[in-house]
DNA sequence: CAGACCAACTGGTACAACCAGTTGACATGT
DNA sequence: ACATGTCAACTGGTTGTACCAGTTGGTCTG
């Protein structure tokens, strides 16, 4: 018998999810005001406080501007949509998947890149030690695909913690939960970099000698998608 | 008579970033539980409704990890809250300002560089004719500081959407809404590339001639933050 | 026809009730 | 003594209703 873990989607989440689908999509435009709460409770056939919930959530992500007795309005996500909607992009079809992922992988590569140059700088020891043994833990033969980019994810995540650098360990927080999201089978293929166990031991020799700019150009070369 | 507007502060926002608060100060710690909904209703003197909308906010951003039956638990900020918790992070005082703004402009360099690289490589004639525009438009003289950052901010803009590169453009939307949150005092100073005229108007240059390695490492010297 | 006014929206908040999972104590069986 | 089943008391999830508080646009009045 094969069973899987019953998902349960709260009310709240399926209206967020449809809001931002209407908005990404393009179906409502920037500037255009969306139907009241309560209309859109009785349209989604539930409480007004879900579409509450929802509304706020939608709010926070930037793509629409809330306002006491006024209209709720559709504002640009172009413009003020923050980078956690990345991956709501791809279902709603506002941007390719294709285009989509060639572009967080570019910005993996510049953050990555310069997240190993840090890393060279500002580690300490320990951390150090932790980017070399996750640069080993990389498979010499085959492997399953989610297992490579799990080892591939650990590698990253010590490099970035012995960066020292908050806000790149935030934004890789971000672009991780997208891609994991949108799930792995957009994801193969594209990071073929990580079958490299050479390269990665090699780059985390460079960073435990503290050599910069050697570091940073081989995670650079490493990480940017091919052409 | 001096005057200005009421600020309407919602009571779910309060709640929302009360509770943010709490968790980024780590006096809540990882793993452990908060209080039940009703609890926090009372604790706050609000309507459960309120604290549920602000704890689905809180989710959101990775905060917490919210179940029905069980309690709702503190994640680890640093492995799973995204980049738009970046503002928060210094009203709590879990990261020093300084070394937050440190941060951002590290990534804010990073990202700025490659996207002026790419800029250069994709841009079309009628954007690469905005970054120009754009470039002359810093001024010669003195100005006032909050005027500066805007003109940069426009130049910027300009440039990452000449990218072509949807994350740049997202990841460019939440750094400026932090840096904005966090209120200028902040950030006058550390950018002073801000004032120099003739090097924006050279990086336009550049970039309008599709020099992508130029323009990337004139764009990384001009907004590396200064040790 | 300008300005005051009012009714009909909008979102914001509250109280109360119930459904649906989770947990742990407790009784029961072996 | 220990594994098992049961149940009460939590937890979050959802609903309904009512009212407050701003915004808007029409209408009535001077």
């Amino acid at each position: 018998m094969q069973v899987s873990p019953v998902v349960r989607t709260a009310v709240s989440d399926v209206v967020f999810a449809s809001l931002v689908d209407e908005i990404l999509s393009g179906r409502t435009e920037p500037g255009q005001a969306i139907p009241s709460e309560r209309e859109l409770a009785v349209a989604f056939g539930v409480n007004r406080h879900a579409v509450r919930e929802a509304l706020k959530r939608v709010q926070q992500a930037g793509l629409v501007a809330i306002s006491q007795g006024g209209k709720t309005r559709v504002q640009d996500w172009r413009r003020y949509a923050g980078l956690d909607v990345l991956v709501a992009l791809t279902t709603s079809g506002a941007v390719p998947a294709k285009t989509l992922i060639h572009d967080i992988a570019v910005m993996r590569a510049s953050l990555g890149a310069d997240a190993a140059r840090w890393c060279a700088r500002n580690a300490t020891d320990e951390e150090l030690a932790a980017v070399v043994s996750a640069a080993a833990a990389f498979p010499a033969g085959a492997v399953a695909p989610a297992e490579l980019i799990a080892i591939d994810l650990t590698f990253w995540e010590a490099v970035i913690d012995g960066s020292h650098n908050v806000a790149y360990r935030l934004g890789l927080n971000t672009l991780v939960a997208g891609l994991v999201e949108m799930g792995y089978e957009h994801v193969e293929g594209l990071f073929d970099e990580q079958a490299d166990r050479d390269a990665h031991v090699q780059l985390a020799q460079l960073i435990a000698d503290r050599d910069e700019q050697g570091a940073r150009a081989l995670a650079e070369r490493l990480m940017s998608p091919k052409e």
